[in-house]
RNA sequence: UCCUUCUUAGCUCAGCUGGUCAGAGCACAUGACUGUUAAUCAUGGGGUCCUUGGUUCAAGCCCAAGAGAAGGAGCCA
């Protein structure tokens, strides 16, 4: 008999049909008559619930229908007797296919700390906070394709192996098939990359922006949706070894239309979730609700997951330069008071995250981007604006930050001037033989363009409210820890 | 990488000033119960107190080193 999912079926509600259900016990109750299995097969948050007769169908058939075992269950579809759920199967047939010795099994039919969950990485979607979690990643995923795709920009793959090292994001993994107890050297005694696989050192991509421009030079806008990789011993829950990244870049596009894309593309992709996944965003608003009851007064959002979602699909995000910035912050009580950890405010510092969360989540409690930095904390490609006093350069770059989150997307015009660009490249003294193709672009027809990346883990972090990133991701990768 | 904290039963944790301190709840097993919703009730099994070394008459508790984890910082997405 053909298999129907929990999702159908809940949906369909044809009640008195004959169906044939499979999926893992999340429960067993009952007593000498009846038993009651809760079931779900991951197709959405909400479990079935078996009803088996255990006069006519005998003890046998559920004795090893332990909380993690796998069962397929023929029965009728019938209104519940019951208050819990509405409809239910009434078994005629229950198949164990899977048993799970419970004196083995780590999951319980109870709450897990999330640490506990990371260790046992190979269960964890098994339970309800993290199937929803997943279900979210994937319609987020997909409504980003769809908000793209609609939108007429193209999926580009951008490379995951670079034999550019020019990006400057971050520290690279290397990736190499030399023998790492015996590598060649060449004269001056370092590792001859030239005998390497691909004749030339190689790392892991940090970002597929440079390349993603070769696509908005030709295509006109494009995205990557892709892996990233960060070799930064960072121990912390916003980061991760491991993480995919959405770049687009458009040609054509000055920063206030980078901005106002960033926005749009953020507002659609969460209303696409409040729109589609309902039933998961009401148990993570609940489940949150729960943890921050427990916390002190002062540390409560004051919002619920839902409403915030709701706040800033309606709301436009607060906009603010740099130097707005910086004045806001040397006026505010807390500067005045000395409060902040790094107090010294002045122009052309870099923000500490103390300094973006008083922004974000006290003065304006709402996103907000921030845009035209000073051009020395910022990366070589960002185009400078004109017009400016000495040592007050700034860069058309723009950073959204969001609640709880910190930077959500960073982004900028960048330069497409050959003449400036090569003048940055030699003052940084970066690589050139490396950046030649970057250079061509300029070169070659060239054309304004923006772009900018959003860290997806930190999306479905925020759309979720989940409050580590390890948590967001099938399987995180942080520094000592690839297991799975 | 730095700072702080943590590591006791399968899970979540308690364990006071170093001296009946090997404990609870849940889970699990067995039994009871005619429809349960984290079912309930009774009984039971279950321990390298993270590891190593030290102090002490005596260490789960104090000290040192190591391992792992969490939170914060830096870096960033």
């Amino acid at each position: 008999m053909k298999r129907t999912k929990i999702a159908h079926l809940l949906q369909s509600g044809a009640v008195n049909t004959t169906v044939n259900v499979r999926g893992w016990v999340r429960t067993k109750r009952g007593s000498k008559g009846v038993a009651f299995i809760q079931l779900n097969d991951g197709s959405t948050i909400h479990d079935i619930q078996i009803v088996v007769n255990l006069e006519t169908l005998g003890e046998e058939c559920v004795k090893n229908a332990h909380t993690g075992a796998c069962l397929s269950v023929i029965g009728t579809l019938i209104a519940s007797q019951g208050s819990g759920q509405s409809v239910e199967v009434q078994a005629t047939e229950v198949v164990v296919l899977g048993e799970a010795n419970p004196e083995e099994y780590p999951m319980q039919p109870k709450a897990h700390s999330m640490e506990f969950l990371r260790e046992n990485a190979h269960f964890r979607p098994r339970t309800k906070t993290f199937s929803t979690v997943l279900r979210l990643r994937h319609g987020l995923a997909f409504a980003i394709h769809k908000f793209f795709h609609d939108k007429g920009f193209y999926y580009l793959h951008s490379p995951i192996i670079t034999g550019s090292d020019a990006e400057g994001a971050g520290e690279m993994f290397r990736v190499t098939t030399l023998d790492a107890k015996n590598p060649p050297l060449n004269e001056n005694k370092e590792v001859d990359f030239s005998q390497d696989f691909f004749g030339k050192a190689t790392n892991l991509t940090v970002s597929g922006q440079l390349e993603g421009e070769i696509g908005a030079m030709a295509m006109g806008d494009i995205y990557t949706f892709g892996p990233t990789f960060r070799a930064e011993n960072s121990n912390t829950a916003r980061h991760l070894a491991e993480f995919w990244m959405i770049e687009p870049e458009m040609a054509f596009y000055e920063l206030e239309d980078n901005m106002e894309l960033a926005q749009e593309f953020i507002q659609y992709v969460i209303r696409f979730a409040l729109e589609n996944y309902a039933d998961d965003l009401k148990f993570l608003d609940e489940r949150l609700a729960k943890e921050e009851s427990q916390k002190k007064a002062e540390e409560r959002s004051g919002m619920g997951l839902i409403e915030k979602l709701r706040f800033v699909v309606d709301n436009d995000f607060k906009r603010l330069s740099y130097t707005e910035a910086i004045e806001v912050l040397k006026n505010s009580n807390h500067h005045k008071k000395g409060k902040f950890q790094y107090n010294d405010i002045k122009w052309g510092m870099d923000l500490q995250s103390e300094h973006e969360r008083y922004l974000v989540e006290k003065e304006y409690k709402q996103p907000v981007i921030l845009f035209n930095y000073p051009k020395n904390i910022k990366s070589f490609y960002m185009k400078q604006n004109v017009n400016e006093e000495v040592g007050k350069e700034t860069v058309r770059a723009m950073d959204i930050l969001f609640p709880g989150i910190g930077e959500m997307i960073g982004g900028s015009q960048r330069e497409e001037s050959y003449e400036k660009l090569l003048k940055v490249i030699t003052d940084k003294q970066m690589p050139m033989e490396s950046l030649w193709w970057y250079l061509d672009l300029r070169k070659f027809g060239t054309a304004p363009h923006s772009g900018f990346g959003l860290g997806f883990e930190r999306l479905i972090m925020f759309v979720t409210g989940m409050s580590n990133i390890r948590d967001v991701i099938p399987f995180p990768r942080t520094p000592k820890s690839a297991e799975f």
